[in-house]
RNA sequence: GCCGCGGUGGCGAAAUUGGUAGACGCGCAGGACUUAAAAUCCUGUUUCCGAAAGGAAAUGAGGGUUCGAUUCCCUCCCGCGGCACCA
């Protein structure tokens, strides 16, 4: 107990009392999260702080005292809560101030830590300190490199030549999240492209589960949504262009992916990105070379600067000499380059439909190439018995008068000139015939077909419902000369000059069921036609204008696909040119180099002459199988090209062959122990591969196995292989190889990575055979329609298969063995990056010479370092289990943990660290190291603390709030309250200091409230009773909600109202004691000292959150409104519950009421129970 | 341009999700205490008319649905955040 007495709060905060009980809590285990308690566990995450030598913001104090609230409240509870706390420290700021004030970044880094830690402490927040972790520990990244491996091993860690984000000026590759509106985030260049080999992560591999598991997690659905849009999944089809040349006899293709493969007939013209690999092959039959070039090298330097900036008129060059066919109609059609198209997206290139894509329509109208419209918008809506028609509507324009000729009918509508086309009549010739009926006009000038629709809608001339295909003229008057027109015309409608902005004001009165939308599309499209012709020099071309439809309908101009809706004709067009179905990805994979010094070194050492040395790659064919048969054939070709030492047998007696016979054969291939070695076995090879590696101990780097026998094939499969002509001696060997394939789980030890492959419809090899492979711990993968994966199935290729290799940049990367981990950073002198743009590491000889781990030689370590997205992605882990050096965390204690109940962050990481981290999550659940897929079961997050003036707080602006003069002049209390209580906790709100007063006040007059010295139990300066009893209740139901419901503010001011009342009223011992307990969360250490004034020896933090009396929630007497017309005339009170009638015989009674209710009639009263009464009077 | 969020007193904001708009806090005004100031306490405080009683208007603007709209629907304006040639 604290024996100092303080007379007022004042004197609390002055002498040091939130001192007195900080040191109390620190030697005491209240805040430690056990492993393993009896208690229901709840883990609450903040995002740990990168602690920056400006000090902890007072943003940080919001969401971490939020999180303490929620904390010690579920303590309060009864909950085993781990909140844990530690430092994201690696990156930019500390190897920038280090470098500026030459302090190596290690003791910066400790110097902010202890600055951070402090602070942190004399708020009193209650994290369990005993669990701190240090991203920059070696103990701590020793596990961070250890996960690389893993991904690195699974094949998800690889090289690449790509360009990244250079700046001249420093001489520095950047990371994306340093370039700031294309300049460099230090010193203001702008940035340049530049290709360098970088590490990458194979992240979209997981893209599709990073969104489907979304669904079951309880995020903001802003979080969800950012995820999803960042992700940015597409479905569409992948199409094969044939590209010919004058001069070329061998046939090129080009891919490209589309969303639109229905839209294929419309395909005008080709785009490839200026990168793409098909232009520099084509060099030689490029004619205006020196022009593509010169368009190149333009696009090479554009820096991100002018690729962002606001003028995006597009740009490109024909590649002349090429022509590329389209495979629908086999036409004939230009190849360009343009730099709108995008390297990094799709395959790179695209088919340009410009009909229906904006920025396709927007370069075809720049370079004037042809424009085909193949989509019809549907428009109108779809109505019982409709006749199918065909016509359309002509768009006359006069230019003398620059007005536009339309029908006014009587009923005060306008129409266009309209009808229908003959079966066997010209569709041109019938609508400017029906024009010429209607309107008399006949003398054109120009006539021009603009668009087709396929509109439904009513004729109420005909009195019919309609649909059918209806097309668009334009028609430019030269005379006014009239013919003689038909009755009707005179009758119903006569000929009107009006603008086009009156024609679809008039129409917007007339166009409720959407009747006349394609007339709206036909007069913008027509009238932009005119205005574009230079007919029309009046009209308004911001409204006018002609543009791409880009939405769904009817294909047209397409052959035989013609009248199919645009949806059905995506596959059936996609099938008819060979295409496949594919789905595309905004995301890209993440690149994982970074050329600094102050991150994790990359755990990876570069061998020379292993990289010499060919990886080999050893086939094993199954039973009557050869090396010219089926996919094996194309399989060495394709691996050949990759760099690979292809080794296919054909072994021996492969109509009845004996495994011993075949091991013999190929222990006869040569292979040692120390080679590279990956082996794939198909069929009966499979069983083959293992027991070969098994027998001849092997080292295997990834074992591929493909519709693999197993012993759980049935008789049912045998028959099938008997009726396929195999001999029952050949199903005899079979089972003899699958009984003596003992011994897998042996494999794990030798086999660094294996995957099996199988076929939802292959007839000899049931899915049950996974089971006989479940030992391996091979990874599983399930193809559709593939067969036995043989020629009958038509599987001559198997693309699939080539992913599972490295590329020949990954050859000669060894990754350090686990055991000689950490790989530390070296000590260095300068930390300033070279000007190679190498990594500073590069530069330490000792460190970067090194011996290599497979064959012993001399090599080198990867110089360059992990991004800081790196330790942060798994952290959370590591809280579970901090001080473990054997793994990451025990997996015991993550399954007791494990998933984060609540994380709280700000919005600026949705979308990488939130994805990074989820991602590294899943990858170590499927290696099966974690129990949870989705690692936080809730994501919430907090609105930034702006400065006083409404801005970002700055340094250089001068107004930045510094928590611990805050601390010092009102006490962390009222730091803490104020947070709370300044306004939602998502809403981003700027800081008043005034404000802060206000919380300041209210825990003044609580400190007040308990006398000195303490009063015995029950006994107040009031006989307890009634309403503040009563109100302590709803308030303790208040605060336990709002907590949840994370809406503290409310919570606060509801704490504030019942002081209020209990100053006014008088408290007994035991309400204030519960009050004292439910504001704890909030004000922890003036509730400690109040807590021990009243005499108990015990934490208040030990005893349990008060449960409220539902009875006493609930109002005896309620106030009613009574209303009349929706007004407030009076209110009464009333028992609670009171029957409709009454309260309607009560409400009539009020004199106010008769007021307004005298000499009207009353035609409705509505009771709403408990809350009000409506008296409707006319 | 697209996606998401928001717009309520002088200020930060409440409003049981369609039911008495402005709780709570700041600020401001008047008063008490004081020689005085600060602090504290009391009273008032959306705007307009009115001495008051009372009345009218009001949740960015306009329209709609409803007995009743800050809340639901449509159109528009403004602010913030994210993405930005993603085929």
């Amino acid at each position: 107990m604290n024996k100092k007495r303080y007379v007022t709060y004042d004197d609390f905060i002055k002498n040091g009392g939130e001192e007195y009980w900080q040191t109390g809590w620190q030697s005491s285990d209240l805040y430690q999260a056990e492993d393993f308690a009896k208690k229901k566990k709840k883990y609450i995450l903040i995002e740990f702080p990168y602690p920056s030598g400006a000090g902890l913001h007072v943003g940080h104090v919001r969401s971490y005292t939020a999180l303490d609230i929620m904390s010690r409240m579920l303590r309060l509870q009864g909950y085993n809560v781990l909140y844990p706390i530690g430092w994201d420290a690696f990156g930019l700021p500390t190897e920038n101030y280090a470098i500026k004030n030459k302090i190596h970044p290690r003791l910066a880094t400790e110097a902010n830590i202890k600055t951070f830690r402090r602070q942190l402490k004399s708020l009193g927040l209650s994290f369990d300190w005993s669990r701190e972790v240090d991203t920059t520990d070696p103990k701590y990244y020793q596990w961070t490199q250890w996960i690389f491996l893993q991904l690195f091993k699974k094949g998800l860690a690889y090289k690449k030549k790509i360009p990244i984000n250079w700046c001249p000026s420093c001489k520095i590759g950047l990371a994306h999240e340093e370039v700031i509106d294309g300049k460099c985030e230090r010193c203001g260049t702008a940035v340049e492209q530049r290709e360098k080999e970088q590490w990458l992560l194979a992240i979209t591999k997981y893209a599709d589960r990073l969104i489907k598991d979304l669904d079951p997690v309880d995020y903001l659905e802003k979080i969800k949504t950012q995820q999803v849009n960042w992700i940015g999944r597409s479905k569409g089809a992948e199409l094969k262009f044939e590209v010919r040349s004058k001069k070329l006899e061998k046939k090129e293709y080009l891919n490209v992916f589309t969303t639109k493969p229905d839209t294929l007939f419309g395909a005008t013209y080709m785009v490839l990105a200026p990168e793409h690999e098909l232009v520099t092959q084509l060099k030689d039959q490029i004619e205006n070379w020196r022009e593509v070039e010169k368009y190149i090298n333009q696009a090479k330097t554009k820096s991100e600067l002018q690729r962002t900036s606001l003028e995006k008129a597009k740009t490109g060059v024909e590649l002349e000499g090429i022509k590329a066919i389209n495979p629908a109609n086999n036409e004939e059609i230009p190849v360009w380059i343009a730099d709108y198209v995008l390297a990094s997206y799709g395959t790179g290139a695209i088919m340009a439909v410009p009909a229906h894509d904006e920025r396709d329509f927007e370069f075809a109208k720049k370079f004037k190439l042809p424009i085909k419209q193949v989509i019809a918008p549907e428009t109108g809506n779809k109505r019982d018995g409709e006749n199918v028609v065909q016509g359309g509507c002509g768009v006359v324009f006069d230019p003398k008068s620059q007005k536009y000729a339309v029908a006014a009918w009587n009923n005060g509508m306008i129409g266009l000139f309209s009808g229908n086309v003959g079966k066997t009549e010209d569709e041109q010739a019938g609508i400017l015939r029906e024009v010429t009926e209607e309107s008399g006009l006949h003398d054109f000038l120009h006539i021009e077909k603009i668009a087709t629709a396929y509109p439904h809608y009513y004729n109420s001339a005909k009195n019919s419902n309609r649909h059918g295909s209806a097309a668009c003229y334009l028609a430019v008057l030269k005379t006014a000369n009239m013919r003689p027109t038909k009755r009707e015309a005179h009758e119903k409608f006569e000929l009107q000059w009006r603008s086009p902005a009156e024609i679809l004001n008039n129409w917007r009165k007339y166009n409720q069921k959407n009747d006349l939308d394609h007339w709206v599309w036909f007069l913008r499209q027509a009238v932009g036609k005119a205005i574009e012709l230079g007919y029309d020099s009046t009209s308004d071309n911001s409204i006018f204008y002609i543009s791409a439809y880009v939405g769904k309908g009817v294909i047209i101009n397409s052959g035989g696909f013609n009248g199919l809706s645009s949806d059905e004709a995506k596959k059936k067009i996609t099938a008819k040119v060979g295409g496949k179905m594919k789905v595309q990805y905004k995301l890209r994979d993440w690149i994982f180099s970074r050329q600094h010094y102050w991150g994790e070194p990359i755990p990876m050492v570069y061998c020379e002459q292993c990289a010499q040395r060919k990886p080999k790659v050893l086939l094993i064919h199954g039973l009557y199988g050869h090396s010219k048969e089926n996919w094996l054939p194309w399989f060495k070709k394709q691996m050949e090209k990759n760099g690979y030492e292809v080794l296919i047998p054909d072994l021996p007696n492969n109509e009845r062959p004996s495994l011993a016979e075949w091991l013999k054969a190929l222990g006869n291939l040569g292979i040692r122990k120390g080679d590279q070695l990956f082996i794939v076995g198909h069929s009966l090879g499979a069983p083959t591969a293992c027991q070969f590696i098994l027998k001849n101990k092997l080292r295997v780097e990834k074992l591929i196995l493909v519709a693999p026998t197993g012993k759980s094939q049935n008789e049912n499969n045998f028959a099938n292989l008997q009726k396929a002509g195999c001999s029952k001696e050949a199903i005899n060997c079979i089972k003899d190889f699958n009984d003596a394939n003992t011994g897998l789980g042996k494999l794990k030890k030798s086999v660094e990575n294996s995957v099996v492959y199988f076929s939802d419809n292959d007839p000899y090899i049931p899915l049950d055979v996974q089971n006989d492979y479940r030992a391996l711990g091979a990874e599983e993968k399930l193809l559709r329609s593939k067969g036995h994966f043989n020629s009958n199935a038509g599987v001559v290729e198997l693309p699939e298969i080539l992913e599972e290799f490295p590329s020949a940049l990954d050859f000669g990367w060894i990754p350090v063995p686990e055991k000689d981990l950490p790989v530390e950073l070296p000590k260095v002198k300068h930390y300033e990056p070279t000007d190679t743009g190498e990594s500073p590491l590069a530069v330490i000889k000792d460190w970067v010479n090194t011996e290599c781990p497979r064959c012993g030689g001399k090599a080198k370590r990867e110089t360059d370092t992990m991004p800081n997205w790196a330790g942060s992605s798994w952290y959370f882990l590591r809280y579970c289990d901090p001080k473990n050096n054997k793994a990451f965390a025990d997996a015991v204690k993550l399954k007791y943990w494990l998933p984060v109940d609540l994380y709280n962050g700000g919005m600026e990481h949705t979308t990488l660290h939130l994805l990074y981290s989820r991602f590294w999550n899943k990858f170590l659940y499927d290696c099966g190291l974690v129990p949870v897929s989705e690692p936080y079961a809730r994501r919430v997050s907090h609105g930034m603390v702006l400065a006083e003036d409404g801005k970002k707080m700055s340094k250089s602006l001068g107004n930045v709030i510094n928590p611990d003069e805050v601390v010092n002049n009102v006490g962390a209390d009222s730091l803490r309250l104020y947070e709370m209580f300044m306004g939602p906790f998502a809403d981003t709100i700027p800081w008043s200091m005034e404000g802060v007063k206000g919380v300041r006040r209210f825990l003044e007059k609580v400190f007040a409230l308990t006398p000195q010295p303490p009063l015995p139990r029950g006994e107040g300066k009031r006989v307890p009773a009634s309403g503040v009893r009563v109100l302590l209740h709803k308030t303790i139901k208040k605060i336990t909600e709002d907590i949840e419901n994370m809406k503290f503010n409310t919570a606060v001011s509801a704490m504030m109202i019942f002081v209020n009342e209990a100053q006014a009223e008088g408290l007994a011992k035991d309400e204030l004691e519960k009050f004292l307990i439910i504001l704890a969360p909030f004000a922890p250490h003036m509730t400690e000292e109040l807590w021990s004034r009243l005499g108990h020896k015990q934490s208040i933090f030990k005893e349990k959150w008060p449960a409220y009396d539902a009875n006493l929630t609930k109002d005896e007497i309620v106030r009613l409104a009574i209303q009349v017309n929706g007004k407030l005339r009076d209110t009464m009170e009333a028992a609670a519950d009171i029957s409709a009638d009454e309260a309607k015989a009560k409400a009539l009674a009020s004199e106010k009421v008769k007021k307004w209710t005298e000499g009207k009639l009353i035609a409705k009263v509505i009771v709403v129970k408990n809350r009000l009464v409506n008296i409707v009077v006319k």
